[in-house]
DNA sequence: GCGTATACTTACCTGTAAGTAAGGAAGGAA
DNA sequence: TTCCTTCCTTACTTACAGGTAAGTATACGC
């Protein structure tokens, strides 16, 4: 049996509920009453919201690397690549973490730290150079058809999911079934 | 000189805030202070703070209405409708609005009343509904190229724009410009 | 002049948010 | 045993949110 620590089960926790109702949908209580512990125990551990943003943000970027970083160094294939990032999506979806970390933060960005600020372009920016090369790589290997430079495709995809997600929220999952199919019709993908 | 009743002012002030900070960024206060109104005016007009929001759902979506509602009803060439969307997008990013409504709102989207969540979906099926006759007689008159049917094709057009307007927020606003020039490409604009 | 509706203000209530100071239990090092 | 550190609780504070009840000034029909 593992040791989860109050620390950990409070990202969790944390990180759940940001992705479900953004920064300023959740309140110290929604994470402290499941927990079965008091407020105070969380500022123990994160003596601001902000520093419990910082770690939050820290694990989104984790998850990133964890899952991209094999295809950064050695290449491969780039259509898997995209429908790992689709299935991605739709798993959050599923998982009830409508909400991705950047529309998360998008909405109150102006009121937030430069320390989250530089963290969250630094996500983007990590995203935004993986994608970049499976287009690149894509376009290369004759997976992918496409006018353009592959880092400006690159934003278009980043930016229609990120949208994509926000329409789901409000409409139904099937939309992003639609528009990811539309996504692979404008790569010029027909299988 | 023209009268400008309190409840438009109110409408204006809130309008510009929601369109800033969203929802639950912003209080009573925020529009009481600088009009030098007392916040229970505010209540006087709209009694809780959906029937504001009702009142700047309604707003918008009549903002749509009027500058698509020729289109809708003689139809004309489509490039310059889908520019018109680009200019006003990116019009609202440099007039300090840089969320949209449905951005806005998708946040605390599960908090929202039947009724808010009803106008909210109606506006967005009209904009779907308008886009699409926009790519469709674009389709027929040559001026676009794509495959797939039409309003998933609108689907994806609207998601990134939704998705570019967040990243423009984060990011800076040159990716707007980024993001339309791809959107161009992929339709097989040259010119 | 006399009600009455409109458009507010004054004064207040309740709830809840983030955050803090002080103290206590439990464990390891000296 | 004593002391120190770690991790947490108890018991608060301050601030501000949305909302309400009662009173007031102004204009308008009668």
């Amino acid at each position: 049996m593992q040791i989860v620590t109050t620390r950990e089960q409070i990202i969790n926790q944390a990180f759940q509920l940001m992705l479900q109702r953004g920064l300023n949908g959740f309140s110290y209580r929604d994470i402290s009453e499941p927990l079965r512990i008091k407020n105070a125990a969380i500022h123990y551990h994160f003596p601001n919201k902000m520093d419990l943003l910082s770690a939050l943000i820290a694990e989104n970027h984790q998850l990133l690397r964890e899952s991209t970083s094999e295809f950064m160094a050695y290449g491969g294939p780039a259509r898997p690549q995209l429908e790992g990032l689709f299935d991605y999506t739709l798993n959050q979806c599923e998982c009830g973490r409508p909400i991705c970390m950047v529309g998360a933060l998008a909405v109150d960005y102006k009121d937030l730290s430069d320390k989250i600020k530089q963290a969250n372009d630094s996500f983007i920016h990590d995203s935004l150079t993986w994608l970049t090369k499976v287009m690149e790589t894509g376009r290369e290997q004759d997976e992918f058809h496409f006018e353009g430079p592959a880092k400006r495709k690159a934003m278009g995809i980043l930016a229609t999911i990120q949208g994509a997600r926000q329409m789901a929220r409000v409409d139904s999952m099937d939309i992003l079934n639609s528009i990811f199919a539309q996504i692979r019709t404008d790569l010029g993908i027909t299988s």
